[in-house]
RNA sequence: GACCCGCUAGCUCAGUUGGCAGAGCAUUUGACUUUUAAUCAAAGGGUCAGAGGUUCAAAUCCUCUGCGGGUCACCA
């Protein structure tokens, strides 16, 4: 048994006491007319004059006291809900001897109802006039001190629930994360996207480049990968005949917890039939657009930086390098020794698996690009090593059609002209399986029931994956990922 | 994984040159029937993250460990 504070010493005793008085200190079902967002939207209109000569209906609502100041034979208290706080006034002569007892012994943190009227106190606070007081449950603990709220970065994220009760911003995050969620299902369905679910166990590794995680089926006696990309899922039902199909779920990636990854994020991922990279384009600038438009977010400050949704610029990869670094890659005399060459004389270390021209302009393209752009910028025409399963340029095999979003210097979204053609997509995972056995431990496997579900045919497509922990992040100007997932990895607290 | 910074009361934070462990909020007791970071009076509350070392003396200096934050690496 652990020691005891004072404090919590004390509210045991109160919690006695309830039940000595017969009052289940964990209380019962409470039906409330009200939140308090629907008192101020109902009554707020009114005069102090006005709800005073007409008192209003007697309402019930309920919610954890935040704040309490006795007044001797009075006192007034703020009460929480999900939606703000209210005051409640509370008198000896109104609500009788044993309900004011069980207010002065009421703590910070307890969860109460009320019945009462409305009404606008002398300093002009709407309030209520609370005629009956029951207790609905006991806090054990403390809270944080009124004024500063949880700020322990670890303890905030720890104790999630302290810290949505006394960060309003915190709770505005996550409310705004369910709409961003919400509001891509809402867009996607009406465009006539069917949502799916597809595996989270997955017995190949594909879809993507990342180190996953490894587990085990007892019944089956096989490993499992929790599944980095769906990828290879969708394009199945897309086989299937659906026309267009997305998932939000979660990936998981084995790799580094840092400002900007967790092992768990988030991702949208939606293939349509008859597609391509274009109407991919499309279809991403509308979603970014429309949620920030809707989120009253037509431009946002982040990172010191102002982003306009409004504003959508277009470059290829290849460009992009040749504007930064003055080396061409269209340039059909571009040999992988002529690229490396360069790659090195800017100190970069070219591992053993870059076997292709291709390898080094992303290479480049990352190391000297990415952190220059600013503005929502579709960056195009990825290198077709880096790419296994989009499809070639009709004009340039060396490049796929494929973009990255970039905002900011970071990666937003990823899509391209989905690879269809089976034969291609086998030889790109033999590709892929070369790149592992030179060291690549990010390759993917091949497979063969993907190759054989492309055998049957399936029609031209474009693909779109969209990191929401990210975009949440950028819409709620959240500097850490940890401030948009409600419960992020932490080791466990030492003893 | 590497480097830098942090960890003191329930919470937010002070703690000087190594010399009795501090404040505000919260808690307890008393006063107060329109207060609002309520006010006034008094009181209680500490494994200074953990272990070890230096010293007459360590929250303070040194070493190790744990957890967190930041930067880098990897990635979305």
């Amino acid at each position: 048994m652990e020691k005891l504070s004072e404090q919590e010493l004390v509210r045991r005793q109160k919690l006695a006491s309830l039940v000595e008085k017969g009052i289940d200190p964990f209380g019962q079902r409470f039906d409330r007319t009200h939140n308090t967002k629907m008192i101020k939207d109902e009554f707020s209109n009114f005069s102090k004059e006005e709800l005073h000569d007409n008192p209003s209906p007697t309402i019930s609502t309920a919610g954890r006291i935040m704040t309490k100041r006795g007044k001797g034979k009075a006192g007034f208290a703020h009460i929480m809900d999900q939606y703000g706080q209210i005051q409640i006034y509370v008198r000896m002569d109104v609500v009788g001897d044993e309900d004011f007892e069980l207010f002065n012994n009421a703590d910070l943190g307890d969860i109460v109802g009320v019945e009462g009227t409305v009404m606008i106190t002398n300093t002009g606070e709407l309030s209520i006039r609370v005629t009956k007081l029951t207790h609905l449950a006991k806090s054990l603990r403390p809270l944080p001190e009124k004024f500063h709220g949880l700020t322990n970065i670890e303890e905030r994220y720890r104790r999630r629930y302290v810290d949505l009760i006394t960060n309003e911003k915190s709770r505005e995050t996550f409310i705004t994360r369910s709409k961003i969620i919400s509001m891509f299902r809402e867009l996607l369905n009406d465009r006539g996207y069917l949502e799916v679910e597809t595996p989270i166990l997955h017995p190949i590794l594909g879809g993507a480049n990342a180190k996953p995680f490894v587990t085990h089926h007892n019944a089956l006696d096989m490993p499992f990968y929790l599944r980095i990309a769906p990828e290879l899922y969708l394009k199945r039902l897309i086989v299937g005949g659906f026309d267009g199909v997305y998932e939000i779920g979660r990936n998981f990636r084995n790799e580094g917890i840092s400002i900007k990854h967790n092992p768990e994020f988030t991702m949208m991922e939606l293939y349509q039939a008859y597609g391509n990279i274009d109407t991919m384009m499309e279809l991403t600038q509308y979603l970014f657009s429309t949620v920030a438009k809707r989120l009253g977010k037509d431009t946002v400050e982040y990172n010191e930086k102002t982003i306009d949704f409004g504003t959508w610029h277009k470059v290829h990869m290849a460009d992009a390098v040749k504007s930064e670094l003055g080396i061409d890659f269209w340039d059909t005399e571009m040999t992988f020794e002529k690229a490396k060459a360069f790659a090195e004389s800017k100190e970069l270390e070219v591992p053993d698996h870059f076997t292709g021209t291709g390898h080094i302009l992303n290479l480049l393209f990352e190391e000297y690009c990415e952190e220059t752009i600013v503005q929502p910028t579709f960056v195009y025409g990825h290198p077709i090593e880096i790419s296994p399963l989009a499809k070639k340029n009709i004009d340039d095999p060396r490049f796929t059609d494929r973009f990255e979003l970039f905002i900011d210097g970071r990666e937003y979204g990823n899509a391209f002209t989905e690879l269809n053609d089976p034969i291609d997509q086998r030889e790109r995972f033999e590709e892929q399986i070369k790149e592992k056995e030179l060291g690549n431990d990010e390759a993917s496997e091949m497979d063969y029931d993907f190759v054989e579900a492309l055998e049957y045919g399936m029609p031209p497509a474009g693909g779109l994956g969209i990191g929401i922990d990210r975009l949440v992040m950028l819409l709620t100007e959240s500097v850490s990922i940890r401030d948009v997932l409600l419960f992020p990895h932490m080791k466990p607290r030492s003893n």
